[in-house]
DNA sequence: GGTAAATAGGTAAGTACTTACATATATTAA
DNA sequence: TTAATATATGTAAGTACTTACCTATTTACC
């Protein structure tokens, strides 16, 4: 073996490849300043360079021109400040504030060094202009980017685009009526208890929902069935979204979004114009999901509800 | 202010701006692993992947395919160990090694996690490739050149460059003639004592040296007189190189070789055939200089010499 | 067969940042 | 005017590596 696998981990090992050029830029940088007998740290080198404009500002002011954190540019400074490079005074009116400011031998430093930076400079860039896919435009890519969408936020929306084409949406079958029955039992049973109501319906969805000329979908996902759906036909325009189960160990795989979106679409097909739903206010995801799904809250009396535990009203029109 | 400066600065910050990026993606990994629950650490990555192809290897094998310290290894495997994700074994024969081996539940980890890592590399690649300048691929190129030619030597290369260019060439003119006098003093003080020879010569170089048709040429830095070379005449196609001093401040700065290179041709100018010059061992920086010049080391009889230090006799042909 | 040199691998401390937490002071809202 | 909140800064400890140094073996060479 020893051949390297870093390159063919691609994408999966940048972090560590992105530190393992910045260590190399670093200490090489540091033999650099030791080969031309200057005492400096490649590490101050962006706050040192900042205060010799000239400019007085004090540690949050360079910490956010410079994109470190404020704890960085103390550190530094305390650094500089003990190696004679900056003065650090209080500010006159704010008493929070730190002015910092290069002193006499800093400039004189700053002066000696500013050939050193040109050469490290022209020969950085005389290298990276001649490649066909520029360092420096590269990462300035990277960073707009993670700036618009972060890396989680990236990955998490590949993973859910994953996750919506692994669940598959089937119709209902009279063999899959024990699951129907078996997930709504279970999650009634974690937050609420079984209503009579429940068990009727629960016990025959032949008869209470499908003959009545409503639907029951199921989500199936490696192979098991792990969500179900129904709607419940109230008259020719509108129906009641419910019996929406998701078993525990399903969750987050957005089957609930994609179980949402089809049963969305089969009300379409069976030409409904409103939907509406009842839930409980402890059912954070679930209301969540239904807002996303275009459901909006609507108040209602629940002294007619079908339900002991319903306290929430939603609707949507199609 | 509070405009970003990082970019402003360029490759200077380039170390700085490598490890910000870095430190994001470690970061927002680690983030990735808690939102999946999956207990572990980007740093982890490399070395679980490795092992995890079934290759049974040691912890030098791994720090080679994966380009970081044995030590960084040594530190990821007691993690691993600590976290029964690896079991260690010692090798049968060899004693100084220790095989390396996923455990049950490292097996179990990794299938777990490879439809993440799958998302990870799908997310970024999909992000890159749209790029301009494609990150990992502008590494690569980053990478192989320092491979090529190391950070520290492609700026010294640079700075010596400049410094060649910022080193002018005077001729003899009488009233620089001090220079040629005060600059050799200096260093046959520091080195060896002023013989006789040496005094009537620095002290009459338009007699003994210009006149007799030989040259003397002078090294200007920063507007002063830096350094002497000198071509004594032995007869039409032979000369010596002699009364080469460079003044110690100005060391490094590559006066010693743009005054060699401008002193060989001036010898061409005079239709030399053939360059010598006298020596001594210990001056090491000189004699390097010589034969990068072109000389090559000669056995000589010294008694005949005009010079008591002399003890290396060099020649070059024209 | 003995010994110098090379190899394997561990530990401690350093590096250039970070986060977490703490304090002091300033600003804003009631 | 007071209390809550925001800002400025510092310190300690963490992170993902490194170098330096150490011991235990193995290999190479005379």
């Amino acid at each position: 073996m020893h051949y390297n696998i870093i390159n063919e981990l691609g994408e999966l090992a940048l972090g560590s490849r992105l530190k393992r050029l910045s260590d190399y830029i670093y200490r090489e940088g540091k033999e650099l300043y030791r080969n031309n007998e200057i005492e400096f740290e490649p590490r101050w080198f962006p706050v040192f360079h900042l205060l010799a404009k000239g400019e007085i500002v004090s540690v949050v002011e360079i910490a956010d021109s410079i994109n470190v954190s404020h704890a960085a540019v103390s550190q530094t400074v305390k650094e500089l400040a003990k190696n004679k490079l900056v003065s650090v005074y209080s500010h006159k009116t704010d008493k929070r504030k730190r002015e910092l400011t290069l002193t006499e031998k800093g400039f004189e430093l700053h002066k000696k060094m500013a050939p050193l930076w040109n050469d490290i400079a022209t020969a950085l860039n005389d290298m990276i202009r001649q490649h066909k896919h520029h360092l420096m435009a590269a990462m300035q890519e990277v960073e707009n980017d993670f700036e618009t969408l972060s890396f989680v936020d990236r990955i998490t929306k590949v993973k859910n685009e994953r996750l919506q084409r692994e669940v598959n949406i089937l119709d209902y079958k009279s063999e899959y009526a024990h699951y129907f029955k078996a997930l709504n039992i279970e999650w009634l049973e974690k937050y609420f208890y079984v209503e009579d109501y429940d068990k009727k319906v629960l016990g025959n969805p032949e008869k209470y929902i499908i003959n009545a000329g409503g639907a029951i979908l199921f989500a199936e996902f490696e192979g098991e069935i792990v969500g179900v759906c129904a709607l419940l036909k109230y008259n020719e325009e509108e129906y009641e979204l419910t019996k929406m189960a998701i078993t525990e160990k399903a969750q987050g795989k957005q089957v609930g979004k994609k179980l949402g979106l089809a049963i969305l679409e089969r009300a379409k097909r069976l030409k409904a114009k409103k939907l509406v739903l009842e839930s409980n206010k402890i059912l954070k995801p679930a209301l969540n999901l239904y807002e996303r799904l275009g459901f909006k809250f609507v108040y209602k009396d629940f002294s007619t509800s079908a339900y002991q535990r319903a306290n929430v009203y939603m609707e949507k029109e199609l």
